[in-house]
DNA sequence: TAAATGTTTGCATTCGAAGTCATTATTACG
DNA sequence: CGTAATAATGACTTCGAATGCAAACATTTA
């Protein structure tokens, strides 16, 4: 039964002296057909070897059964475990994932061009900076798009987040039970939206909190970046009680820099907090006190979601907020 | 300019007063138009918002621009820097990546017929475990198959690696150094391809080395069975004077359990090594000495056998191995 | 200037499945 | 058993771009 040729629906047909419709309407579910010519249909068609055109039937339906997932490449978040959730989520509604990396903002002009020729049903970003011109852009053309992790307060956008404000309120409880003089916000690069808002938020709680002394640096969320920015302050400062940084991976490369370098104890002279919860932050030398997203939940969110605006393309936007959990490590010092 | 319906050929030719093919030619690299057309196409297209629609020309080209990348997720290696590598050397060729996760081997079935049914140009299997009936599915499709970090001898499969061999030799010199009386290999799964293949090379490169006191342990290539390995080994045995590791994740929480829970001192009580060179073996608190791969390459391989075998699908099968990098960290006591 | 060569162009067809609609086979029921 | 209702079927058209082919046009050469 080997063929060299692809077999189409008419070969089938042929083969099983009926109409092409027939073929059709065999491999689309709910549509009637009698037992009897389905029967040999099926049979032909795994004798030959058929499998349906999902380009074929993606012209005629357009609906191309793909969702265009954006990751940036930047190193933030627990992204493989999202995309491999995200891949696994849109599978069990039948849709696959067109992957698209991003490697400087410039590139969107001409990503946007290539979702736009691939007739996807929706875009997923994920860790990626859309400006509202952007979505508008999508809007007109009939895309969905739902931001994952992000929060955009004004705008007419779909979005799943987790609680940033009540995560970072509970991280800073933490620490606040120390009575810590002096904070260092350790924030993510300038031009990340995630960042930017871990980072007000930390700041306006801390004022709340009637903190007064408060220090910003800014790394790009690498372990490296986390030791950079530690090691260049502490050149000119002295040690912070409590250092609050916008992700694990930096967390990780302060409580290394501090341990290394400068001979600083975690968490008894230097608390530390992170964000997101990734494995690592886990791991026995680092133990790290942060909250974690709910990973399944916010992708599980975010695809139904985008599946309720495919299949129903009117409804309004929605924001969906998630709440993360706070994981006790042994970064802060107990009171 | 807000259209609300999709732009097609048609209209853009109607509009600009030439035919449907002068406007597909437009689109076309390296089709003969005349500046004259071209530039009245260009200008209307763009005014009207034309773009092609990649899923008509799919189905009559017969050549998707996609390609399957296959992930099983299985948190082994350093996969999301090789995903997004795949990603970008692909979008380089202008190919997109359509991502199929994989849970079980169960669902190979189901995926297959996907992968058919989507008709992409190529497969890249990252971990996922072929059998070579498999393999012959694909090659009867005529859809070119690459697999990554494998190295199936026997097969007629295009396959890019690194050289384990050598990269385990240099490690087990390392560990020489010291002659230590007694080792523990810390395998991957048995069911993994790559983690049988290291676990092969260290045994048989052991016994040429003359190392008769070796035990072998089956983790799952996660942190916590690195844990979980050495801390069930240790309650019955001796401290091991050198562990290797399938891959640097166990490495880790071989590491951590020694430190933690048995006062063993590393590199000095005990030696470790890993495998993969993935970004936390550098963190200060592991120092891992390990090979370290060469993404990069690998997947310019990789990306590279492919396409060839996209462009001329008679060329035979090639298994390209690169070499990795020792990376003396210190896990690995120094004589 | 005519013939020969090379470039552009549009027409018509193609890719493979899905859906519309009219027609025919089947079943239900009085 | 006849008729109404329903189910099953096939002929034909559609989706949107690409391309072989022949005609139209432009350019070179003798």
């Amino acid at each position: 039964m080997t063929k060299n040729k692809k077999v189409t629906s008419y070969d089938v047909a042929r083969e099983a002296g009926v109409s092409q419709s027939a073929v059709s309407r065999v491999f689309r579910p709910g549509l009637s057909v009698s037992k009897k010519t389905r029967d040999k249909v099926m049979l032909v068609a795994n004798k030959m070897g058929y499998r349906p055109n999902a380009i074929a039937r993606m012209l005629i339906t357009k609906q191309s059964g793909m969702v265009a997932v954006i990751v940036s490449s930047r190193a933030n978040i627990n992204y493989p475990e999202v995309l491999s959730q995200v891949s696994k989520q849109l599978a069990a509604q039948n849709k696959r994932v067109l992957l698209f990396t991003l490697d400087d903002v410039e590139g969107l002009d001409d990503l946007f061009e290539q979702i736009l020729t691939f007739q996807v049903d929706g875009v997923i970003a994920l860790a990626a900076h859309f400006e509202s011109a952007r979505l508008a852009q999508f809007e007109e053309h009939k895309i969905p798009v739902v931001l994952y992790n992000r929060n955009v307060p004004g705008a007419m956008a779909n979005t799943v987040c987790c609680n940033h404000e009540l995560g970072i309120k509970q991280l800073i409880t933490e620490l606040q039970l120390n009575s810590p003089k002096n904070y260092l916000v350790l924030s993510g690069p300038k031009d990340s939206d995630v960042a930017n808002e871990r980072r007000k938020i930390a700041l306006s709680l801390l004022e709340q909190f009637g903190v007064k002394n408060i220090s910003v640096l800014y790394g790009d969320y690498s372990y490296k970046s986390g030791r950079d920015c530690l090691a260049n302050w502490l050149d000119k400062n002295p040690t912070p009680d409590a250092v609050i940084c916008s992700n694990d991976t930096m967390a990780i490369g302060v409580i290394d820099e501090a341990r290394e370098n400068h001979n600083i104890k975690i968490p008894n002279d230097m608390s530390v907090v992170g964000f997101d919860g990734i494995t690592s932050s886990a791991w026995q030398s680092y133990q790290i006190t942060t909250i974690k997203q709910p990973v399944e939940q916010l992708v599980k969110a975010a695809v139904g979601i985008l599946v309720e605006r495919i299949e129903n393309p009117d409804s309004p936007p929605e924001a969906r907020v998630l709440t993360g959990t706070l994981i006790r490590g042994n970064s802060v010092k107990r009171p």
